[in-house]
DNA sequence: TAAAATTCCATGCTATACCATATTAATAGA
DNA sequence: TCTATTAATATGGTATAGCATGGAATTTTA
């Protein structure tokens, strides 16, 4: 599987359009059925995390990872309740134009406070959208918290693949 | 599966008419075998959740898969007549108009406080409709009721694809 | 036959489809 | 290896179709 990689600054322009960056487009077109039909390919635009100004991009093939999970809960229990609102609830499905943009809501862009530029940011088998100022930021608390630990509990310590088997 | 996602505001006039939010339409027409031969397609709304002031709407291949599932349950059990007076006797089906729109009766108005406007939501494989301040409500309960809970019983835990398998 | 419900028509607005172009990257050929 | 040619981006502008909504006409029903 592509995943999303690196990060890339794009204009915004006063209709909400901007370009995703080449190489996201070919994991989107990768991952959505659509594609092979002659169809643009989609993604789905996730802003429920209040207090995190960004938006999460997904691809429809890890959306419908994310959604299956969801769907298996019980029907009615409130935690499937609660999971819909903050991700379906929170979300909308954004095509790419043939021009290789998407459409940003004057909703989704104040949300994250994105007027004439945003950055995308590579996360794998997601994306985020962010003002670029609020990225540098988010990106400076994060190469601080990481410094803060020391080697014993260390993020990159939970990567040796036994870490995993002993859950 | 095209799933019902976000948000959305819209008017309702005096004789209950609301349009359907476009994206929304897709599902049901995707969902809906009338709307292949040309037919506008239908969506089921059930008005049972005591309590809770909202109607939720189904798609038809939704609605065939909760009904599916009562189906199941033993004839004549009493947890069968429960389920299919709260999901039959007190829903209705909708069926949408030419220009995108259906009705909500004096009835289904009245039931959730619905006058001038009323909000959509995406629900995933049903969505929900609101008088908008009863949502806002609902939704900071939830969103405090998600801050409630601390790291080990959140319920994005029961997304992890191992957790599924645990149960 | 009056009231209610449904269908039909009209319109401002917005999202999006379409077209154009400058810039960069990829390719091929001498 | 350098350059000519082509292709693919990123971005801006404009036209158009579809959407949300209001009102009138027609049918239904009580």
């Amino acid at each position: 599987m592509r995943r999303f990689r690196g990060e890339s600054l794009h204009k915004v322009d006063n209709k909400g359009r901007v370009s995703i960056p080449a190489q996201f487009r070919r994991v989107l077109e990768e991952s959505d059925p659509d594609f092979e039909n002659g169809i643009n390919p989609s993604c789905v635009l996730v802003h429920s995390q209040k207090g995190k100004k960004c938006l999460e991009g997904y691809s429809i093939s890890s959306i419908n990872e994310v959604d299956d999970l969801v769907s298996n809960l019980p029907r009615y229990s409130r935690e499937r309740e609660i999971l819909e609102r903050m991700l379906n609830a929170q979300s909308s499905y954004a095509q790419i134009d043939d021009n290789g943009r998407l459409v940003l809501s004057q909703k989704l862009r104040e949300l994250i406070n994105v007027s004439a530029e945003a950055v995308f940011i590579g996360m794998g088998d997601k994306f985020q959208i962010w003002e670029p100022n609020s990225y540098d930021d988010d990106m400076q608390k994060i190469e601080r918290e990481f410094e803060a630990y020391d080697d014993s509990n260390n993020p990159f310590n939970l990567l040796r693949s036994s870490s995993i088997l002993a859950k």
